[in-house]
DNA sequence: TTTACACTTCGACAATAAGCGAAGTATGCC
DNA sequence: GGCATACTTCGCTTATTGTCGAAGTGTAAA
């Protein structure tokens, strides 16, 4: 019940299904979705925390940059099955189109520079 | 989002997914959750409401009684497919179980007499 | 119409969660 | 080592949500 409610909370706000679908076209960095968000760093950082922990993301470190990514074919069935859910009940969704649009400029962008922009607000 | 937000916030408290769970036997009327799950008449109130504004649960009125079920193939696929979800992930949870033997003794006692004793308290 | 009853809504309080900035941690570069 | 950087954790404030009892609503029986 506990692991499944944790699945649950982890869906049960906007900016969170909103991380969870911008990962769908690969894995990203943190600062990559608090530019998407427009939200803190540590508010981006908290957020996926969640997620992780709900098994909704994997996350890699690689050198300085940690990178959040949809679960492979490992993770938990729940998991797996509520990420599907999710995906298909707000894929065409407005605000998630507008994001896949701003997440192709953001992945664009150089993932340096980006993060130093981050860290200065 | 909107729409997909309340279900999923709706299916976020642990007293809601047993509420749901409960239902799968047949339609049930307030009183008897509250029996079942020991909250307050109004608290059980309220998680209905919400339960059924995220069209999670149909409401059917008749004479003093509102009796709650689950969405039949006239709901909304999103709802349909929420509901599918919560079932085969809970199924054999050990307080769904639990609270399926306390359900099927609720079901057995007379109703009168169960909603009097839930409005003394 | 009066009364009882099944439920909902209201008002208040407590607990949980979202949000931020500041401080802390870990990694890589000079 | 010393410093910059990418991220996390902490402390705090604000907003949301769960919970209850009291009051209100609609229905049926006396």
């Amino acid at each position: 019940m506990k692991a499944f409610l944790n699945i649950t909370k982890a869906l049960a706000d906007a900016n969170r299904l909103r991380m969870l679908m911008a990962l769908r076209e690969g894995e990203v960095c943190v600062c990559q979705i608090a530019e998407l968000t427009g939200l803190a760093l540590s508010t981006v950082s908290k957020h996926l925390s969640v997620l992780y922990q709900a098994g909704l993301v994997n996350a890699r470190k690689e050198g300085r940059w940690m990178y959040y990514s949809l679960p492979g074919k490992g993770a938990a069935t729940a998991a797996r099955e509520a990420v599907a859910w999710v995906r298909r009940s707000l894929d065409g969704n407005e605000r998630i189109v507008a994001d896949a649009a701003r997440m192709k400029r953001v992945r664009a962008m150089n993932l340096g520079a980006l993060c130093k922009r981050q860290c200065g607000n």
